[in-house]
DNA sequence: GATGTAAGTAAGTAGCCACTTGCATACATC
DNA sequence: GATGTATGCAAGTGGCTACTTACTTACATC
């Protein structure tokens, strides 16, 4: 209905599938079914826009929280991973034209870096949090573990479509062994056989 | 000195640093310091060239085995780790772009695959070795733990100078921090204080 | 009914792009 | 010294690109 949104929606779009170059004043324009004119209109330039749309589109930050008081690592973790994965998927085209463009287009890279910085930081925090409890070891190395985790739901995220057969099967049950397999290289006692978040009944030991 | 290779091996450094729209015949042949004409004459088009260019380079595939018979998982696995991720770093840029591009240019795609592909293989393998020795716990999901690794290599190769706080550092102890974490999540038993490859005397009980 | 504003339409500019053509040069081999 | 081969050079073609200009249409508000 705005015009100045259609253009930016449509901007982030063909961004995602084409990237910077491949993004045409006309290829947005029609997307956006928008005359090419009112592009410079709105925008003044190519450069502007895209910059613009896409500093906009971090707006839709990631923020689905770990719990401030962990009852069952296993399966919070194993949501948490969930969530984070389903968002960087629905982001990874994106994500991957930033990544690829930061040599040319550094200021691009905003939007790339947000989401893992602030879920690794999260991480961190939440595994501390078990650490303070007393369910890990007491000497492991929490950023290195936040890390970890992070780059496998990474991988993940922006793998698993290219190289299908190099991840876990089914997709479903991936964030479940990854937040178990970090569990326990820290010294969280998981039950042998709780190896993805269906498994309800079985609790962690307190 | 062969013009051919010159010209491909530019074909290489250019498509590396600025992808396929950014590839302009005229770079590549200032790169080459041959003529623009003589790319087509070798080559016919720019796409004949940038796929050759490509799937000429898979030839430094990454082979650096792991033991046939483990000794010391925690320092061979550093070790691979390592020279994993000094692979990795070596092609990211290229990987970026290949793995940016995919949606446009599928055929692009074997080059930014086969390491990861091959390595996690092999990983596997050698986890199952770790397995039959009996230094792991009987139940863990080797598939699992191999990607896992793997995507924080993966991660850590693309994503360190991109955004350097999000990594343990220094750079050169973290192959040895994600070989011991992913040793503990699948039960081998790794000294408290071994925490990088530079501690030699600290050996994995066997 | 006059005015202002948001948008479309048509046309054009200057530059880059992949790719072609025709010709010149250098060198090596017979 | 003739021939062939590899390469350079100059110029050009047609198409696309970002961006501009000038004009028009539609609608809303005074």
């Amino acid at each position: 209905m705005d015009t100045r949104s259609a253009i930016l929606n449509a901007a982030v779009t063909v961004f995602s599938q084409h990237g910077f170059r491949g993004s045409t004043t006309r290829r947005i324009a029609d997307a956006a079914s928008v005359n090419e004119v009112t592009i410079f209109r709105y925008f003044g330039s190519k450069e502007a826009l895209i910059q613009e749309a896409i500093k906009g589109s971090e707006g839709n930050a990631f923020t689905s929280p770990l719990p401030q008081e962990p009852v069952d690592p296993l399966d919070e973790l194993t949501k948490w991973c969930s969530a984070v994965i389903t968002h960087l998927r629905a982001r990874g085209p994106m994500m991957r034209k930033c990544m690829s463009e930061i040599e040319e287009r550094p200021e691009l890279m905003g939007q790339a870096s947000e989401t893992p910085t602030r879920a690794t930081s999260e991480l961190c925090a939440y595994l501390l949090r078990l650490k303070a409890m007393g369910l890990t070891n007491d000497d492991f190395d929490e950023s290195a573990a936040a890390t970890m985790l992070m780059g496998s739901l990474f991988h993940d995220a922006m793998g698993r479509k290219l190289m299908p057969d190099l991840f876990p099967k089914p997709a479903a049950k991936a964030p479940g062994k990854y937040a178990k397999l970090i569990l326990r290289s820290i010294g969280v006692d998981v039950p042998v056989t709780a190896s993805s978040k269906s498994d309800h009944e079985q609790k962690v030991a307190e």
